[in-house]
DNA sequence: CGCTGATGCTTGCAAAATACAAGTGGCGGG
DNA sequence: CCCGCCACTTGTATTTTGCAAGCATCAGCG
């Protein structure tokens, strides 16, 4: 398999690299990530345990019931793809795209 | 709106990027992209639509009833980061995994 | 001890996205 | 005229995602 086709196994789904993103400031409880991103909690929890057992993030138990979220060092590998994704989000979506598409001319 | 959400809106959909990945090795037609991604037939016209119309690729017609598709500038743009990606696809997916989640030790 | 609030989920069900299979329409070659 | 290639569309099943509500655990408080 190539590697895209590997990398979006674990991270092509949906909220999985926005997750992944906010836990690059740093570890994160259930509830901030669910109140930054605005996920649907049982999405949040699915993806959780996704990532968790792919390596790339680990859960940190706190004080008796809650808990945090940190990356891996696979988790914290991704952050040049996702800048890279950030930045060409930035520069290119929303633009009124040069050579869009428009079959009427 | 974040980069990386805008991005996702775009390029985040099943096959986007693999399509774009494709196309980076220069136009490719409809069945060529069909045959080497393994995509089905009617999400692969449904997503060229998207990415024509979000400016990430446009047709170029050939003879009669083929045509080809190209990246344009905002397209080709997505190298960085699919290579990004790729690169960490290859080097962190199917390996055992240092951190990884095992409740039972 | 029983109540309350915070936290981290799970469960049931509807909507949307995706996959699979088959069919359509244009055109060039024989 | 008929056949095959090419680029799709259409109908339907399956999977994924979203929304709303409920459950479990524990600390703090009276």
């Amino acid at each position: 398999m190539s590697g895209l086709a590997a990398a979006l196994e674990v991270v092509g789904a949906r909220w999985a690299l926005r997750i992944v993103e906010q836990l690059l400031d740093g570890p994160q409880r259930y509830g901030d990530l669910q109140r930054d991103l605005g996920v649907p909690t049982n999405m949040l929890a699915t993806r959780l345990r996704e990532l968790e057992t792919a390596g790339v993030l680990r859960r940190l138990p706190l004080k008796h019931n809650t808990r945090a979220y940190a990356l891996t060092e696979r988790g914290l590998a991704l952050r040049g793809a996702i800048d890279a994704l950030a930045r060409w989000g930035s520069a290119h979506v929303g633009e009124p795209a040069a050579g869009a598409a428009d079959p009427q001319r």
